[in-house]
DNA sequence: CTTGGAATGTCAACAAGGCTGACGTATGTT
DNA sequence: AACATACGTCAGCCTTGTTGACATTCCAAG
């Protein structure tokens, strides 16, 4: 039944996914390239850009937190932090509780690229939805979420709306 | 009108489409995932595979095109390419009529490679298109569609369901 | 109080895969 | 004959990922 019933409610040719896949690679590069041009312009990369994001989306969080969610090393992701910091963009605070611990800020600065870049990635976004409607967007999210790894997914929706 | 009826339509706030954001960033990464377990065995990376992706889609397919389609100089993508044809997964055939071009198909080798990796991401894909509902499929197509720049957007369009 | 382990930072080396610039070689086109 | 196009290639640079090793700091358990 199961099948079945998929079958006749998603009839997915191999075509059809392969245009689905085409289609997330190309949205996906117009998805970066308002902010990329940005980030250019302040030397920084899309590695910078995603820990502004999630710096901002969560004052305060631990080095250790933002690695896992961005999913790399810490070698990978000091590097970026380090000249966030030393820019003025990103404040990094001694734990109070744990002083092993370094508590992650936007400084002004940073919180004014932040916003920079978002709203750059916003207005695509936000024409995106329009163009497609208000009932494609749910769709959207939905396939997104399921897209997701499970353990990601989770993190994801625990996040606050 | 125009702004008021979207606004009704479609209320976005800045954390909706901050979320909006976050979505595509982790469904890209596990959208990606499942293929990169398998290049990696083949010592190859993404680019490997978008080159073998997309000259399965348009066998004989030109160098030149290929450069447009993927967005990279051709000495980024000659790296790849190079690899390719030398391990016997894609074959570059001079040209007929221009015998400058060189005319790119996967090899036998290189079409199983390029189902395997399909075959990977069409599963994850269909998953999550049976997770969503059929409706919502839609509407993420659409979405994606609409977030793409407008030059892809012809040319993805143009291409044959 | 000592010690183990966790959290962090840092150094070094490496690779993939982008980029630019320059140059060479065929091949077409005018 | 001259110019343009398609492609390849060499050299060098950058970002951003990796591993491995090691130091520091400091909480917490014994």
């Amino acid at each position: 039944m199961d099948g079945h019933d998929g079958e006749k409610l998603l009839f997915l040719t191999d075509e059809q996914l392969r245009r689905g896949i085409e289609a997330m690679f190309f949205a996906y590069r117009g998805f970066t390239s308002d902010p990329d041009r940005i980030l250019e312009e302040f030397g920084y990369g899309r590695a910078h850009h995603r820990a502004l994001h999630f710096i901002n989306r969560s004052p305060g969080t631990t080095v250790n937190n933002l690695l896992a969610v961005l999913g790399v090393t810490k070698q990978s992701l000091n590097r970026v932090l380090r000249t966030l910091v030393e820019d003025g963009m990103v404040d990094a605070r001694v734990g109070q509780r744990d002083r092993r611990e370094r508590h992650l800020h936007l400084t002004a600065d940073g919180r004014s690229l932040e916003r920079k870049l978002a709203q750059a990635q916003q207005t695509r976004m936000r024409a995106a939805y329009r163009a497609a409607g208000p009932e494609a967007v749910s769709g959207f999210r939905l396939v997104l979420e399921a897209m997701m790894d499970p353990e990601i997914r989770r993190h994801f929706k625990s996040l606050k709306d």
